[in-house]
DNA sequence: CGGGTTCGTGTATTTTTTACACTAGCCATA
DNA sequence: TATGGCTAGTGTAAAAAATACACGAACCCG
């Protein structure tokens, strides 16, 4: 056991997020170059995804290769599907870049695909100009909103929809919805987040009454301040309730 | 791209089947012999699974190695979870017998979990003397009642209890529960299966009502013969129905 | 023909879901 | 300081779904 990469397994991170408004993937631009020259033959954009190496697990090389690329550090990440098709890196672009960045484009590889959620406005990434990473590949990472994104490497536009379709069947009966929002917020907000995920809207009146309903959302005795209209009270998550709780059903849906 | 196994990837399948009374799952037997000699030092069971080939995706690896070492062929197979924990192969029992049988134990190993349900009575196992497999892995394929297994393989204890527990979550949203079935079957034993499962008791009123109220599970003109009792009325599931109205909601249960 | 077994059914009560509209509070700005 | 623009916050009635519960009918066997 060592800790070299293993070329035939990688893993992919789907990392959503929310800026309070609507729903955001963070990915990164993979280049490729003229041979020895500087000129750009393509970009696009791909998901933060590396080799993992022989002594890691699947969820630990998912958190140090996020790290790696991203800077985002002990975040939620959980693996939701594996890509395995023999084919996955046909694509002639793909093999072009592969061949260029000094890859064995032959080589099998398959994929695990991780998706995190993370509030937006806790994070920093690291910044364009990030020295440690080659000019090939893991530069620029930034939010890109969900309906706007074109121009994928890979497969990744596919594990990027399988990831959405795992989200919204994950979020209709476990509360990850709550590792999108920041630590207090309002019902609107968290309505909002509902509606952005599923596409479709929901009833105010109705869904503020299952809301009150959830032992494990709390409210805060503190209000929004310096909003145009009226103040909205904070809620918040407890884990520790939720964990006491959990046997019961949840749903704050239908 | 070539037909080789790859070392680092294999599937285990999880298949349970249903004998209309009891959920059992599908083992293999792995021996260790002194070197050299017949003496046998232990047997454990396992369930069935080998490596990849690089050719091949993970879903049509699990097709064929399940037939390979099972005889079975052609039936529904999902993966459920990956399991990669890099010491899953550390137990000295298992060190001891994969270096018995020539390979290196400390190569790097995850395994695809996949899953099935079958109807037991519709299929025929390979016989205990199977030619086809070496003496030391892969004899007497046999069906074990869930509450009654000891002494597994590897992790295949955890990548049980992982599968029991995805099949319990998803009977609750999806049909699976018929691949379970043989074609016609009776209200009493789609109850019964459901419980044995689930490991709790269910209202036979109530249960009745709710499959009365699922549209892709059609009554048949035909009765049970032969029974000492009231002959109960067969069903089937039609999937074509299935498929048109699965935007509907379902629950058999709650 | 009696005993043993499973089948098949209805109703009343409680819980959950749905549909729906107006006043109150805060800021900005005129 | 009055007004306009905006979002927060709230209740009720009707419909649908879930639950709890017991007994006569049909068949085989001996």
């Amino acid at each position: 056991m060592n800790t070299a990469f293993n070329e035939n397994i990688s893993v992919d991170c789907v990392i959503f997020g929310y800026d309070l408004k609507s729903l955001k993937v963070l990915l990164l631009e993979r280049h490729l170059h003229k041979a020895g020259g500087k000129d750009l033959i393509f970009k696009d954009l791909t998901l933060p995804g590396n080799h993992i190496r022989n002594n890691e697990d699947l969820d630990t090389a998912a958190q140090r290769i996020l790290f790696e690329l991203t800077g985002l550090n002990d975040i939620y990440l959980e693996q939701f599907a594996v890509f395995s098709d023999p084919n996955r890196l046909d694509n002639p672009k793909d093999q072009q870049w592969l061949a260029a960045i000094g890859k064995d484009p032959q080589t099998r590889v398959i994929t695990a695909g991780y998706f995190s959620l993370i509030p937006l406005e806790k994070y920093y990434l690291k910044q364009n100009g990030n020295d440690t990473m080659p000019d090939w590949y893991g530069k620029n990472p930034r939010w890109h909103q969900l309906d706007r994104i074109a121009n994928m490497a890979f497969d990744h536009a596919r594990i990027l929809d399988s990831a959405l379709q795992f989200l919204r069947e994950k979020i209709m009966s476990k509360p990850v919805i709550f590792e999108l929002l920041p630590e207090k917020f309002t019902a609107s907000q968290i309505q909002n987040l509902y509606e952005v995920i599923l596409g479709k809207t929901l009833d105010k009146r109705n869904f503020r009454k299952k809301l009150a309903n959830l032992e494990f959302v709390v409210s805060l005795n503190e209000k929004q301040m310096g909003v145009a209209h009226t103040p909205a009270r904070y809620y918040m998550f407890s884990r520790d309730v939720y964990e006491r709780k959990k046997k019961e059903k949840f749903t704050l849906i239908t």
